[in-house]
DNA sequence: AGGATTTGACCAAT
DNA sequence: ATTGGTCAAATCCT
């Protein structure tokens, strides 16, 4: 099997790996500590601890994430070109290029099925709705929204496989080129990297819903439709986006190399129910990311920090 | 009015 | 011939 990783070292991986496998037994540690029913000071300085080495381990393996540009899964192309056919487009008149297009070959894909439709943090274009052959629910197409603007090939389909429990599938095709990064609203993260594991402060605006609302006009009630980024989300974050976008300067979005106080993230809140979910901006395209769920309730704070997802993409790799 | 979604048509792959 | 992916006009929403 060829390399998942062109252009990173297997090191890398390997450490980005280990990370996560620390990071997953820290967590189940800290579930023990949680759910014994009396653990006095003890438990809670034990837990604390815990705490900061899962911090840890997310900021080591971000720091491994971004200073490259990690490629997780699927099969390695050149370039996004190369994920389509050539097609036989001669025309260049708009009504008679109707119906022409290149169409996707094998290509890098990234597959992911979760019970409920969680916001990835892209801003997705749907421009097609097909049934399929055998299946019970219609497949929904994306593309990126950012596709002619900034040439961004990343698209992706999503599809109800399953209705009580519901279960979605989505299937990411090509890496995202655009600049503008997932829709956030306010994101102030102390960085845990000086060593304070409690410093850690999460920022967000209660009112921005990240949760797929119904759309109205969407023909296919079993599938909620997707949100529509706002200009406004995005320059909250990045003041400057719009003029960059225009000025297609290729620099100004990037955070500074390891700078985790401007890795972007994205928040769903439903009653005392948060989750963020950060993502490493080389590599928010490969479907790379962490999750930490809090909950709370009265005066305790119940953090858990799901590595399964990141491990899920490396499945199957060998290092 | 501008932008997003819907939906039937078109085309390539099988 | 059939099927899945994409296009683009029509429609809808803000």
């Amino acid at each position: 099997m060829e390399s998942p990783l062109p252009g990173n070292s297997s090191s890398d991986l390997k450490m980005v790996i280990e990370g996560l496998i620390r990071g997953r037994e820290f967590t189940r540690r800290l579930k023990e500590i949680i759910n014994k029913p009396l653990g006095g000071e003890v438990a809670t300085i034990m837990a604390e601890g815990l705490v900061g080495k899962i911090m840890d381990s997310f900021s080591e393996t971000l720091s491994v994430i971004n200073s490259d540009d990690v490629r997780v899964v699927g099969t390695p192309s050149s370039s996004p070109e190369d994920n389509y056919s050539s097609g036989s487009c001669k025309s260049s008149t708009l009504k008679d290029r109707r119906g022409c297009y290149k169409r996707r070959k094998t290509s890098e894909t990234n597959i992911k099925e979760s019970s409920d439709l969680v916001d990835d943090g892209h801003a997705w274009r749907k421009y097609g709705q097909k049934q399929i052959l055998h299946a019970t629910y219609p497949r929904h197409y994306f593309r990126c929204t950012h596709k002619y603007v900034q040439k961004c090939q990343a698209s992706k389909q999503m599809q109800k496989i399953q209705d009580n429990p519901p279960l979605y599938r989505t299937t990411y095709y090509g890496h995202h080129t655009c600049r503008a990064f997932p829709r956030v609203s306010q994101i102030i993260l102390d960085s845990p990297m000086d060593g304070d594991s409690n410093s850690v402060l999460l920022s967000f605006d209660q009112n921005v819903n990240h949760n797929y609302p119904l759309n109205s006009y969407n023909n296919d009630p079993t599938f909620p439709s997707i949100k529509q980024e706002t200009k406004d989300e995005v320059l909250n974050f990045y003041p400057k986006i719009e003029d960059q976008i225009q000025s297609s300067s290729s620099d100004y979005f990037l955070p500074a190399a390891n700078d985790d106080r401007l890795t972007p993230a994205t928040f769903e809140a439903s009653g005392s129910h948060m989750t963020a979910v950060v993502l490493s901006p080389d590599v928010m395209s490969s479907g790379v990311y962490f999750s930490c769920t809090t909950t709370t309730s009265n005066d305790n704070l119940e953090i858990g920090i799901d590595f399964e997802e990141c491990l899920c993409n490396f499945e199957g790799y060998s290092l």
